[in-house]
RNA sequence: GGAGCCGUGGCGGAACUGGUUUACGCGGCGCGCUUAAAACGCGCUGAGGGCUACCCUCAUCUGGGUUCGAAUCCCAGCGGCUCCACCA
C-alpha cells in the first residue's frame, strides 16, 4: 500500500478492473429481487457538467448500495442524441449532426467513466440510431390506429423573415431567436398526441407514486381540471343562435350583466351588425399582434374590449345583456366565451369599471358581514336577488342552477382542462421522421397515409449539410427530393413523404423501457423484460422537466400498457429531483457568467472520489448547492485522513482478527452501520458521509484493543464503498483482502452492539435543562426519577418546590414540573 | 394573481415520530512539526454575563397560540426561491 493517497494512480486502474470483470451487468442475479435505478437521459454535449455529475453520483451510490444488499440492479445509460443544438451547430459550422454527435458521446462517456459511475454499458443506446427511432415510428402508427395521434390545424409561431416555423422555445419575447423579427401566428397543419384524453388518469396516477410534492403540484396545476357548467346565452334577434359559455361559478349567474367573447370567436362576425364589422376586425388584428409581441411570461396586457353590437339574453334573469369582444378571453380555453359577473370576479370587475357596465351583486358573505364596495367579492357565500335560489349557499346553488339549466335543455355539466394536446411536428432535420406519406390519388384531402410497418424504419437521408440545413425555407427534409418523393403504399404511384420530424420529447418518453431490451428488432422491448424490471424504482433528474418530460413519459406509459407492452401504467415509483449546482459566486452556473466549474477539473486535481464526496456532502440531494473550493479540499482531506489512518495502523492490526469483546469503538462501529444504512435508505447522503467521518474520528482516537480497531477500519472502508468506490477498493486491498470490495455484501450491525447498557439522559425542571445523569438501560421510571432528583444541581432547583408532575421519556430525558 | 418550497452560528448544513439546538464539514484563532512555508497533527470557536476547574441568562426570521416540553404542530406577519400565469 502506498504511503501517500494518490487518486490519479488508483482510479483509472479500478475503472478498468471493474469493466474487465463486467461487475455492473444487470440480470446476472436471476433469482434476486430487482432494483431499477435511473438517471435522466442526457443530451450529449461535449462535456459533462456539474448538474449531470450530481445526478450520476446519486444514482451510482444507490446502485452500488443496492448491489451490496443483494439486488439485481439495472443502472443503464444512453444518449438523447436528436435535437436542436446539434442541428443549429450544423447550420452555423456545416458539420453534419451525425458526425458531431458520436464525437460528443465519446467524450461525455469518458467523463462518466472517469467519475467511477457503475453503469451497465451493455444497455447503451442512442436515440438518433435508426434501431431506436424506428420504434418511435412504430408507436406513432399504433397510436394513429387508436386515434391517439391526429392531424390538426393549430396556431404556430412563424418568422416571416426566415420564412420558417419556430418552436415555442425559439421565440424570445415574441421575436425570432435568430433574426429578431417579430414572430407572427400562423395556422398550419400539424400532428398531435391526444394526451388530453388521459387527463383524469394522469391526475389519478399522481396519488399512487412517491414523487416530490412540488412536482405533483405542478402536474396537477398543469393538467388544471376545473368542473363547471356549459350553458347557452341565446342571441337576440337570431333564432337558434346562442353563445355557449363555460363557468365554474354557476351560483353567480344572476349577476351576469354582460358577456365577453374571444376576438376570433366564429359567431362574432356572423352576428355583428354590418356597421361594427370593420372595427371588430381591426380589434381582432390588434389583439393578435399584441399577444405575440408581448410574448410568453410577460405581464397581462391592459384589458380592452369592443361592444360587438350583439345582444344576448341572460337565461336566468331573462334580461338583455351586451356582448363584448375582449382581449382577455382565450379562444383556446373553454368555449371561447364567458358570462361576466363583475360583482364577483376581479377581472370582470376591472373591465366593467373601465367600460361602465352594470355591476349587480348576487352573493353576500355567509357570516352576514358587508361585502366590499370597491372590489369584487369572489368568495363563496349566500345567494341574494337570485330568484328561487336566493338564500342558498354557493356550493349548493352551483349544482342546483346547473341542474335547472340541464332540465331546461340549455346547459350541461362540463369539465375543462388546462392541459392541451401535445403537438409533435417539428420543421427540423435532426429528429425522427414521421412515418406518413401523402398521395394525391388515395388521399386527396391530405390526411396522411401510414407507412406500413414492414417499411420501417423510415431513415433520415444522408444530406449535403450546406444545402439542406440552411435554417430557412421549408422543413429541411422537403428539400431532399430523392427522399421526399416516394411511392404510395396503396397505389404505388408518386407520393410525398411527411417532411417534418417528431418532437424529441418522444424519444425520451420511453427510452427507459428500451434499456431493458436495447437490441430487440422485433418489438420495442419484450414483455418478459418489462415484467422483470418495471417500474423504475428510483428516477433522478432535474425538476425543470416537471411538466414536460415527466408528464409525457407518464402518458406514454399508459399507452404502452394499453398496447399490452407492460403491466404498469406509472413509469417511476420514486422520483428524486436534484437541486442545481451554483457557481463559486453563488449564481447558477452559466457560460455567459463565466462561473462554470467542470467535474473534469476536479477529477484532474483531486480525483473522482473527492468530487463524489463533495457533491453528495455539500447539501441534501433535493436542495440547491453552492460550489465551494474549500469544501472540495475538505473532502480530499477526509480521504487523505482515512488513508493515513489505515496506513498508519497496518502494523497494529497485522494478523489481528476483527472484533473481540464489546467496547466503545465496537459499539460505535455497529451503530454507524445501522445509521449509514438508514441514511442510504432515506437518500440522506450528506449525513451518511458525516457518520463516516465520525467513525473515522473515533478510530483515530482509539487506543484500546486492536481487534476493535481492525473492525472499525474494515467497516469504515465497506461503508465508504458506495460513495468513494476507488479509494475504498484500494484500502480494502491494503487491509489484506483479495476479493473486490464491489462484490462484497453490505455489513450487518450486530444487534447486541447497537444497544447501550447505560444512557446519558437530560434532566429538566419546568422544561429547562438543569443537569444530566447516567442511568442504566435497565432502570425503570421510578429509578430514573429518583437518580435525577438526587443530582446535586437538579436538587438545588427542586429545593422548596412542590413537584406536580414528572415526565420520563425513555433513554432521553426526565422533566420535573414544579410550582 | 395562483400553486409549491424555504428561513437554525461567520458559511454549507445536523437535529429520528414534539424531548439535551448547532452533529459533520468549511472558515477563524492558538499551539506543535519545520531554518521557513506548504502539507499534516492537536486544542478552542453561538451571543452576553458572572463569584471563570464552575455556573447563569438569552438565542432556530418576527409576534401570538397549543404543550410538562416547540427549530419541529397551529394562527398572523416579514423575507427569500421555484413554477404557472388574463384558465372564466
Amino acid at each position: 500500500m502506498q504511503d501517500r493517497y494518490d487518486p490519479k494512480s488508483i482510479e483509472p486502474r479500478w475503472q478498468a478492473h471493474w469493466a474487465s470483470k463486467d461487475l455492473f451487468r444487470a440480470g446476472n442475479r436471476p433469482g434476486a429481487p430487482k432494483k431499477y435505478v435511473l438517471a435522466m437521459l442526457p443530451y450529449p454535449s461535449g462535456e459533462m457538467h456539474m448538474g449531470h455529475a450530481r445526478v450520476y453520483c446519486i444514482t451510482d451510490v444507490l446502485a452500488r448500495y443496492a448491489r451490496k444488499r443483494g439486488f439485481d440492479v439495472l443502472h443503464p445509460f444512453g444518449w438523447d442524441a436528436f435535437g436542436l443544438p446539434a442541428e443549429n451547430a450544423a447550420i452555423k459550422e456545416g458539420v453534419h449532426p451525425a458526425e458531431r454527435t458520436p464525437r460528443n458521446i465519446a467524450s461525455f462517456k469518458k467523463d462518466v467513466i472517469s467519475l467511477g459511475i457503475s453503469v451497465d454499458w451493455s444497455t447503451e443506446l442512442s436515440t438518433s440510431d435508426p434501431a431506436y427511432y424506428r420504434w418511435n415510428q412504430w408507436f406513432f402508427l399504433r397510436m394513429l390506429e387508436r386515434g391517439l395521434v391526429y392531424r390538426r390545424r393549430a396556431k404556430v409561431n412563424f418568422c416571416p423573415s426566415c420564412n420558417t416555423v419556430l418552436a415555442n422555445e425559439q421565440v424570445e419575447e415574441g421575436r425570432c431567436w435568430r433574426c429578431g423579427s417579430v414572430v407572427v401566428e400562423r395556422e398550419i397543419p400539424e400532428w398531435a398526441f391526444r394526451i388530453t384524453a388521459y387527463a383524469d388518469r394522469l391526475l389519478e396516477g399522481l396519488n399512487r407514486i412517491d414523487w416530490p410534492e412540488r412536482v405533483v403540484a405542478m402536474q396537477r396545476n398543469w393538467i388544471g381540471r376545473s368542473d363547471g357548467l356549459e350553458i347557452d346565452f341565446a342571441v337576440k334577434g337570431a333564432r337558434r343562435k346562442a353563445f355557449r359559455v363555460f363557468t365554474t361559478r354557476a351560483d353567480t349567474i344572476y349577476g351576469a350583466t354582460y358577456m365577453a367573447v374571444a376576438p376570433d370567436h366564429p359567431l362574432v362576425m356572423e352576428l355583428a351588425p354590418q356597421s361594427k364589422k370593420a372595427g371588430l376586425q381591426a380589434f381582432a388584428e390588434k389583439v393578435r399582434r399584441a399577444t405575440k409581441e408581448v410574448g410568453e411570461g410577460a405581464q397581462a396586457a391592459e384589458k380592452e374590449g369592443v361592444d360587438a353590437g350583439i345582444r344576448a339574453k341572460n337565461p336566468f334573469t331573462g334580461k338583455e345583456i351586451p356582448v363584448w369582444v375582449a382581449n382577455f378571453v382565450l379562444a383556446g380555453y373553454g368555449t371561447g366565451a364567458v358570462m361576466s359577473v363583475p360583482a364577483h370576479d376581479e377581472r370582470d370587475y376591472e373591465f366593467a369599471r373601465k367600460y361602465d357596465l352594470p355591476i349587480v351583486p348576487v352573493i353576500r358573505p355567509g357570516d352576514d358581514s358587508e361585502p366590499p364596495k370597491d372590489k369584487a367579492y369572489t368568495d363563496y357565500g349566500v345567494l341574494m336577488d337570485s330568484g328561487e335560489f336566493s338564500g342558498m349557499p354557493s356550493e349548493q346553488a352551483r349544482l342546483a342552477i346547473a341542474a335547472e339549466a340541464q332540465r331546461r335543455g340549455i346547459g350541461k355539466p362540463a369539465v375543462n382542462y388546462h392541459l392541451r394536446d401535445w403537438g409533435v411536428s417539428r420543421q427540423r432535420y435532426w429528429g425522427t421522421p414521421i412515418p406518413i406519406v401523402y398521395c394525391p390519388k388515395d388521399d386527396p384531402e391530405g390526411k396522411g397515409i401510414p407507412v406500413p410497418d414492414s417499411d420501417l424504419p423510415v431513415k433520415l437521408p444522408d444530406i449535403d449539410v450546406k444545402e439542406v440545413l440552411t435554417g430557412m425555407g421549408e422543413p429541411p427534409l422537403a428539400k431532399v427530393a430523392s427522399w421526399v418523393n416516394t411511392e404510395c403504399p396503396i397505389c404505388g404511384g408518386p407520393a410525398r413523404r411527411e417532411a417534418e420530424t417528431m418532437d424529441t420529447f418522444v424519444d425520451s418518453a420511453w427510452y427507459w423501457a428500451r434499456y431493458l431490451d436495447p437490441h430487440n428488432d422485433r418489438e420495442p422491448f419484450s414483455r418478459a423484460q418489462a415484467d422483470r424490471w418495471l417500474p423504475i424504482d428510483v428516477y433522478v433528474g432535474g425538476p425543470e422537466h416537471a411538466v414536460l418530460h415527466l408528464l409525457y413519459f407518464r402518458f406514454w406509459t399508459k399507452v404502452m400498457q394499453e398496447l399490452g407492452l407492460c403491466a404498469i401504467d406509472e413509469p417511476a415509483q420514486k422520483l428524486v429531483t436534484q437541486g442545481i449546482v451554483k457557481g463559486r459566486d453563488g449564481e447558477k452556473m452559466s457560460k455567459s457568467k463565466g462561473n462554470v466549474v467542470s467535474p473534469r477539473e476536479i477529477i484532474d486535481e483531486f480525483g473522482a472520489d473527492t468530487a463524489r464526496l463533495f457533491i453528495l456532502f455539500a447539501a441534501p440531494a433535493e436542495k440547491d448547492m453552492d460550489w465551494s473550493d474549500e469544501q472540495v479540499q475538505g473532502q480530499h482531506r477526509f480521504l487523505g485522513r482515512v488513508w493515513r489512518l489505515i496506513q498508519g495502523n497496518l502494523q497494529t492490526i497485522e494478523g489481528v482478527k476483527a472484533g473481540g469483546p464489546p467496547d466503545d469503538l465496537r459499539r460505535r462501529t455497529h451503530k454507524t452501520i445501522l445509521r449509514v444504512t438508514q441514511q442510504l435508505e432515506r437518500l440522506q447522503f450528506n449525513t451518511a458521509i458525516s457518520s463516516l467521518m465520525e467513525l473515522s474520528n473515533a478510530a483515530t482516537d482509539w487506543s484500546g484493543a486492536p481487534g476493535s480497531l481492525r473492525e472499525a477500519l474494515e467497516v469504515l472502508v465497506q461503508l465508504l464503498a458506495p460513495f468513494a468506490p476507488h479509494t475504498a477498493e484500494e484500502l480494502w486491498r491494503g487491509l489484506g483482502h483479495t476479493e473486490e470490495l464491489s462484490r462484497l455484501q453490505w455489513p450487518d450491525a450486530d444487534p447486541a452492539l447497537v444497544v447501550d447498557d447505560a444512557y446519558q439522559i437530560a434532566v429538566q425542571v419546568n422544561g429547562k435543562l438543569r443537569g444530566e445523569v447516567q442511568v442504566a438501560a435497565s432502570a425503570n421510571d421510578a429509578e430514573i426519577r429518583d437518580m435525577a432528583s438526587r443530582d446535586p444541581k437538579v436538587a438545588g432547583w427542586l429545593q422548596g418546590k412542590t413537584v406536580k408532575k414528572v415526565v420520563v421519556v425513555p433513554k432521553r430525558l426526565v422533566n420535573f414540573v414544579v410550582a
